[in-house]
DNA sequence: CAGGAATATAACCACAGAGGCATATTGGGG
DNA sequence: CCCCAATATGCCTCTGTGGTTATATTCCTG
């Protein structure tokens, strides 16, 4: 898990997922688009699939990254447990009741927070 | 944006959210809970509410420090699109489709994963 | 109003990690 | 088989930051 956040906490890398997010992109392709050198930009690779965030792919000298719907999934999974208390505070303090809401029946859900 | 990962980054610190989804509490009880110096978990604390993830409540000489809905929020605005992307994968590859799963109508949902 | 409890801030130290350059490695093409 | 292209790794440096101790601040209580 730690390395899971760590990963994360790097803005170049978080670039990174952002780029292949959109495709599969070989190293030479990050290089250019994060005008970094590229053994760093190879670095950050390792540490993102140390972290379970993306994968290689060998294709001749090529490798192709992508991400690792696994790290994504595990971040999800550590976020679920504050969702619900998101949720609660937001119509408990009227705010935004945007569109984003993926579970409209909790929002009626009567948010008795009585241990506060 | 930069903040909240950088603040997330730290196990301490994570601990502390995990410890105020609970319930509030004051710095001395976050001490005693993490094993800390308490200047550090002020320090910690101060990381925590600059990014949005915690607020205070001035109670006497206490802080009553709890878990503020906007960085979690944001969280997991960065993480939809990439959602997105794991629901294609997961069901593509045919994955485990285990009980943790919130949306029980999903996996029985006809997977047409068109765009890939 | 003095004393103490609760918390924040400052100064300092130590270590992790991000970046750069040089080099090793691997695979393909002439 | 040799050379080049693509990528990884090692080594070094330097900045950022977490921890500690000491001190400032604030507010209740006797």
């Amino acid at each position: 898990m730690d390395r899971l956040w760590s990963a994360l906490s790097e803005t170049h890398r978080r670039r990174i997922l952002d780029l292949l997010r959109d495709r599969p992109c070989s190293v030479t392709e990050l290089v250019e688009a994060l005008g970094l050198a590229q053994p760093a930009v190879s670095k950050h690779l390792r540490v993102l699939r140390e972290a379970g965030l993306v994968r290689v792919r060998i294709e001749a000298q090529r490798r192709i990254y992508s991400v690792d719907p696994a790290g994504i999934r595990a971040l999800d999974d550590w976020l679920t447990p504050y969702r619900r208390l998101w949720n609660e505070r937001l119509d408990a303090l009227g705010w935004h009741l945007d569109a984003t809401d993926d579970d409209p029946g909790h929002r009626n859900a009567h948010h008795d927070h009585g241990r506060i």
